[in-house]
RNA sequence: GGUCGCGUAGCUCAGCUGGUUAGAGCGCUGGUCUCACAUACCAGAGGUCCGGGGUUCGAGUCCCUGCGCGACCACCA
């Protein structure tokens, strides 16, 4: 890992040997710590250039999601690295509530104790130093692809500082008047025993059935109305049935009263126009205690709302539910009663008829367990007013969503959205910081402990809830950099952050929530780029994961191919918006590609380094201009050209001003264009040409010698940079050995300067142009070569005739490097050889070659290819002339079309003329 | 039910505001162990751009429609 070593490289490189030390280098010499007082906004002199992780479970091990999702903040954070930035990725974990809950809830289990039997205190104490044991090994392992995260940074969302956040942001919201405390219908899971979100309780869709029972008219014998429903069990706590207010059939109805069955009790008919007149009868049971819709028409028309199922989900009589639950259902769970609901109103032959309906049915998120609504006590937040600036954030292009139609997702839940409840009935998480007064019937938000009311000085209780995980992760950009300290150096100098790299699915969870929390608490919105990438699937286009079992383990990969190969292959697979195939039956197949790639870039460095010599390397900027080969100038205009579309492809990396411009709103992060730009510079021009034109040269010496060491040199160089936030490791280990000009000892690769374009000059323009003739002379003798079945050992002749005087030059002169790469004897001619040639025809500037061989020709086969080609040339010509012919194409097109079009009906037609005569000439006729 | 997206080579996908002979990787075929690399090199085959209409001088690209997928949202019990 020292410039020191011997020179030579490892016939292979061995990423598993090199990646933890190159690593551990890094973060030896503090690489990823970024430093508040160089960032532009305190004083320095360097932009701040800020992405915060999407915390992991502190629980999590590392799957092929996070892989993805972190290798892409990796690249970005190395690009702005080397660009000069001061660049700070904040890494941490979320201590993820129920997630973590049910795991040590699972662990007790083994010991045949729940929760309860432990207590709280007890529970809460077991789950953390579960965590301390356990947690964040996920954190080690993002060590192992190369995240350069700055770990004296690292965070947590239960720890005392975040914690502080979390209280501070409730109190303030609390004594703004938007937390609430709301008696209401909500999701409950009925195994981890605890509300949640509306964004937590997941549709699935489900095939269910559609029961219609008869409630008979009470007092009107032999008359019925027949409701319809997908949970018969519910109907215990019904406490009306209702109809459309409009609905003639029903309308003698109301007032009057039926009766339900099973329980017996006489309940009215309403109106209310929640009823769909078209939906099933038109009536339908008003159940207010155990449906969202019903508590609101119950709320409407002042029902009583009875409870008929418990926190478990097992019938009971809860408040106001006396006497509706018969002892024969009592203590069933909700499905079995709804089975022996059914039997009995079949038996009874209230039961009109089954239908089957498909239905979308909640599910918890995390248990995946079917949520019961509940009618509850909670914590909720008033989200209106907070979503009316969120919204305004990115409308005004102050945050940008990337791809863009997520946008149009965001906007149209911020429009319609709903208060968010934020309490849960667990116990690992931040308490609700709110005491209550039982003396004088207060409650207190504060952010400090309160031992006694400070009213009457009477003793107070903590709320016995905790809050949402995703109350404390809505703040993460904020109280990862101190918030609510303002006088934190760090918020100063990295809030805002720039990009949020994270998955669709946690738009509504968490990015949405954290838009809404910076512009409220700090009055700026918390990034300006919110980069959604696709998910990691298989070859059926499965989503990975456990229980399907056709999961990738990223550390297996690691150790099979090395974390480049890892990172190569998911930003290489990673189209906008498209998600990333693998396949985890063939990890040959999957990750080959980038494996290869990584070879490729080794083996360029043995070359290099084998071929270099001793002598100090000239600075490419002290190399004579006038000494560069056409080779040198194509492959540095090569280069150039890459750098520009990389960054194009990359970039712009903050918008010009507050807010993203109409021309840059949809540009850069492009992270696929740039790896396979990069790839395409590094492996068809620069190894695949240019190395291959430096061999007669390296073997000789002198001063052109040099200037190719120069080039090499500075080309690979530039390549490593641009390849680094990609492939890291091996492109440090690389860089780390080249004889740079001028270097000193202990610089890092991940630390180094971007590379730039150099200034263009027509000169090297022209030659560079000239090499394609090259390029394109070699790549003719080779197809007639192998067309002719020409074995690489015989040696055979070639001539060239050239278009113009000054590819003739272009010819002479590289004449060795044709040669050399064809393994062909070449002469530059004036006139087309007399006897039967295999013979290629070249494009740009009217040159043709022809590939001598001694008599072996096959005249027929080359007559009918020469005419193949000549059909083919004619079709296309005869639609360019068409279209040049055509008066409204000429003055409508633009003109550089028009234009294009033209040089090409002069060139096409030159050529037509020399393909005329040589068919001629092969054929005969 | 609403909104949005997708359908281009055997597979995974690029193709920007309509304008050269539609590209890449993998796979396939043929030939090479050529002194950095067989995890490689060289050459090649393979596409009615889902079907049907339309706008236009010109459509893979824009519009309509059909078919087939997918995503997100949603209080049809």
């Amino acid at each position: 890992m020292s410039t020191e070593l011997s020179p030579e490289l490892s016939p292979q490189y061995d990423p598993a040997a090199t990646e933890p030390a190159t690593y551990a280098r890094w973060m030896e010499h503090g690489v990823f710590t970024a430093h508040a007082d160089r960032s532009a906004r305190i004083g320095g002199d360097r932009e701040p250039f800020t992405i915060v992780i999407p915390p992991p479970n502190v629980t999590a091990v590392l799957h092929m999601g996070h892989g993805l999702n972190n290798t892409v903040q990796d690249v970005l954070i190395r690009w702005r690295r080397m660009a000069g930035d001061e660049a700070l990725w904040v890494p941490g974990t979320d201590h993820a509530g129920i997630a973590t809950q049910n795991v040590v809830e699972r662990l007790i289990a083994q010991e045949g104790k729940t929760r309860f039997d432990l207590g709280r205190e007890a529970f809460v104490e077991r789950t953390a130093s579960f965590v301390e044991a356990t947690g964040g090994a996920i954190l080690k392992q993002l060590e192992a692809i190369g995240a350069s995260c700055d770990w004296t940074r690292t965070a947590y969302t239960l720890s005392p500082e975040l914690s502080r956040a979390v209280r501070t942001a409730f109190v303030r919201l609390f004594e703004d008047g938007l937390i609430y405390r709301g008696h209401r219908v909500i999701h409950w899971c009925p195994r981890c025993l605890t509300s949640l979100s509306d964004e937590e309780a997941e549709f699935e869709e489900t095939a269910g059935a559609l029961y219609h029972i008869a409630y008979p008219v009470a007092g009107e014998p032999g008359r019925a109305v027949v409701v319809a429903t997908t949970r018969p069990e519910t109907m215990l706590g019904d406490v009306a049935v209702a109809v459309h207010p409009d609905d003639e059939r029903y309308r003698d109805l109301v007032g009057k009263h039926v009766v339900l069955p099973i329980v017996g009790l006489e309940i009215p008919v309403i109106a209310d126009t929640y009823t769909d007149p078209a939906f099933g009868t038109g009536v339908v049971k008003i159940t207010p205690a155990h449906d969202a819709n019903d508590f609101e028409v119950g709320a409407r028309h002042a029902l009583p709302m009875p409870v008929v199922i418990d926190a478990h989900g097992i019938m009971a009589e809860g408040p106001d539910g006396a006497g509706r639950v018969p002892r024969a259902l009592a203590g069933l769970d909700r499905f079995a009663a709804r089975e022996r609901i059914v039997a009995m109103l079949r038996e009874s032959g209230a039961l009109v008829k089954v239908e089957p309906h498909q239905h979308a049915v909640r599910h918890c998120y995390r248990c995946d367990t079917v949520v019961e609504p509940r009618l509850s006590d909670q914590w909720f937040v008033k989200m209106a007013p907070l979503a009316k600036p969120a919204l305004e954030a990115v409308r005004e292009r102050r945050v940008r969503i990337v791809p863009e139609r997520w946008e149009a997702v965001y906007v149209n839940w911020m429009e319609n959205i709903r208060d968010w409840n934020i309490s849960r009935q667990l116990w690992w998480g931040h308490r609700v910081p709110v005491w209550y007064c039982d003396a004088c019937g207060e409650a207190f938000a504060s952010v400090d402990d309160i031992g006694q009311c400070p009213r009457c000085h009477g003793p107070v209780r903590q709320d016995e809830d905790v809050l949402d995980t995703w109350f404390s992760s809505w703040l993460w950009p904020l109280s990862t950099l101190g918030w609510p300290d303002e006088r934190s150096r760090d918020l100063a100098a990295f809030y805002p952050t720039d990009v949020l790299v994270t998955a669709p699915e946690i738009l509504f969870f968490w990015v949405a929530r954290m838009i809404m929390a910076g512009l409220y608490f700090a009055k700026r919105e918390p990034f300006h780029t919110v980069y959604l990438h696709g998910t990691v699937r298989d070859m059926q286009h499965r989503k990975m994961s456990k229980s399907l079992g056709n999961g990738i383990d990223p550390l297996d990969v690691v150790a099979l191919y090395g974390a480049d190969a890892l990172r190569w292959t998911v930003i290489a697979g990673l189209g906008l918006g498209t998600d990333v195939m693998l396949d985890p039956e063939n990890l040959e197949q999957s990750f080959a590609p980038g494996r290869n790639f990584i070879t490729k870039l080794w083996n360029i460095g043995r070359y290099l380094l084998s071929n270099i010599g001793g002598e100090p390397v000239t600075a490419l900027e002290a190399v004579d201009p006038a000494t560069l080969t056409r080779a040198d100038e194509w492959i540095l205009a090569r280069l150039d050209a890459a750098i520009r579309e990389c960054d194009l492809a990359l970039g712009p990396p903050r918008p010009d001003g507050g807010a993203w411009g109409e021309e840059e709103l949809r540009r850069g992060m492009r992270l696929n264009d740039y790896a396979e730009t990069a790839r395409r510079f590094v492996w068809n021009e620069l190894a695949d040409w240019y190395v291959e034109t430096t061999k007669s040269r390296m073997t000789g010496d002198g001063a052109d010698r040099d200037v190719a060491r120069a080039v090499l040199v500075h080309v690979f160089d530039a390549a490593l940079r641009l390849l680094h936030p990609i492939v890291p490791f091996v492109t440090e280990t690389l860089w780390q050995r080249i004889p740079l000009p001028g270097r000193a000892g202990d610089e890092f690769l991940a630390q180094a300067r971007w590379p730039a374009p150099r200034a263009a000059r027509a000169e090297g323009a022209a030659r560079a142009a000239a090499f394609e003739r090259v390029i394109e002379a070699v790549a003719a003798i080779r197809r007639a070569r192998s067309e002719y079945g020409i074995p690489p050992g015989q040696r055979v002749a070639a001539e060239i005739r050239p278009g113009t005087d000054d590819t003739a030059a272009v010819y002479r002169e590289e004449a060795a490097v044709i040669e050399r790469l064809t393994r062909t004897d070449v002469r530059v001619v004036a006139l087309a050889p007399a006897g039967p040639v295999a013979h290629e025809l070249l494009g740009a500037d009217g040159s043709e070659v022809y590939v001598l061989l001694a008599g072996a020709v096959d005249v027929e086969k080359e007559c009918a290819r020469q005419r193949r080609e000549l059909v083919e040339l004619e079709k296309q010509l005869g639609g360019l002339e068409q279209r040049l012919a055509n008066e409204k194409f000429v003055s409508r097109a633009k003109p550089e079309v028009v234009e294009g079009e033209r040089r090409k009906l002069r060139e096409w037609t030159a050529r037509r003329e020399q393909l005329r005569q040589k068919v001629r000439a092969l054929c005969g006729d």
